[in-house]
DNA sequence: ATATGATGTAAAAAATTTGTAATGTTTTTC
DNA sequence: GAAAAACATTACAAATTTTTTACATCATAT
């Protein structure tokens, strides 16, 4: 839940902003002692600022400045001066987005989300695999079913990872054995199928019923 | 010296681009097989693609979730079709910025170079690794969480830095030995989980709990 | 020399994962 | 339809992995 500070002093445009941003799990807060811009940032923590440029005792251009002397925080401009020279400064100044009033809420709300995707959620290289509702995060080896996460143990993780790289087709016991114990030693089979157990319950406590389905004498298929 | 791929039909537009960018110190290069934009992509390695929408054979929308597959470039589409649907498909489809047509050659500068700092100048450049709202100063090793510092001694400002490095992703307790101690001498498995508590009571008295996870049998990692 | 902080070790406790055994269920085979 | 084979479930205990705490050593600086 990314956290937005408003900073616009048309109360009745910075409140419907606040309004819709909740729809979206965003939580956000809008100044009003413009005096105190800064510290008022800092004691929030703001994962966004949303920057008017017209405003009491200081502009917004102000504002980004004193903000990107020690901050990197993501600022959009919303202003209705809508001439390139202005676009042209906030950007040099550090901004990253400039959207004319009157904007679209719609769209306000798309920038934003696509600037907190480049800022915080990227960087990373996506490495997950898919089946039906579960994703299964090979980075974190963590799988999660719709919004729930399920954490997995290493056994657990090794045979999703599997079942899931292979799904729609057989995978044998054998391949399952090979995958969790290689040729180390002598693991009872039946061990196998406790692990396979253990992963079912795991799915089914999310709701994922019957997904890990058995083929008697093959293995098991994802299907 | 950051590389901009221009997938553009009009000729005249996307050659005044390149012309006006390679001014800016930016090496710029247009599409002209509309049907190979991805592999034309990779080769040439581009660091932000500029993205018209309307395109002979695919549109601008199609190449964007191509790339999406595979990378997490910045995207800007440039259009001629204005309406905010558009504007708000191009943001939840991947896209970073969403410019129309006809543009101001000096916004649209100062737009890619607001984007290229945000996707990598911003810490790059400073040599700063960020992890919510930790940021770790590689220059002198000093860490910050909001406005407070943190001193680490060696040991745990390699492991800090090993884990941010890889944020998102596991480490093993492995890479963390060879890290700290090479393979110099015999040191005790356990030396290592005492420095990882070390680190994570240093981050607690600033507030930030759990932020390192471990990952039994696997490693720790930072989420 | 003494104080300070950093570092490695040891030992005990906690937490989690894992294998096994015993028993139950389903499917196949004859 | 009974016997055999394959698989499932449960509970338990062992094994593994990690955490925590306390302590001794070392280097550095005042």
């Amino acid at each position: 839940m990314y956290k937005i500070l408003i900073v616009e002093d048309d109360f009745v445009i910075a409140n419907s902003i606040c309004d819709h941003l909740s729809k979206w799990n965003l939580e956000a807060k809008y100044v009003e002692d413009f005096q105190n811009v800064i510290s008022i940032f800092k004691e929030f923590q703001a994962d966004l600022v949303l920057m008017d440029i017209l405003l009491p005792y200081f502009n917004g251009f102000h504002w980004c400045s004193e903000l990107r002397k020690f901050s990197n925080v993501p600022i959009m401009f919303i202003s209705s001066m809508s001439d390139n020279m202005n676009i042209v400064m906030a950007m040099n100044m550090g901004g990253d987005e400039y959207i004319e009033k009157p904007f679209d809420i719609h769209v306000l709300t798309a920038k934003i989300q696509a600037l907190l995707r480049r800022t915080y959620a990227l960087t990373e290289q996506k490495n997950l695999l898919t089946f039906k509702n579960l994703v299964l995060n090979l980075n974190d080896t963590t799988l999660t079913c719709q919004d729930e996460k399920i954490t997995l143990s290493r056994n657990e993780y090794l045979i999703l990872q599997l079942l899931m790289e292979n799904s729609g087709k057989i995978v044998s016991r054998d391949q399952l054995m090979e995958c969790l114990w290689g040729n180390d030693e002598f693991i009872d089979d039946n061990t196998l199928t406790v692990n396979i157990t253990r992963v079912r319950k795991k799915l089914e406590a999310a709701g994922c019923i019957d997904y890990i389905k058995t083929k008697k004498g093959l293995g098991y298929i994802l299907e």
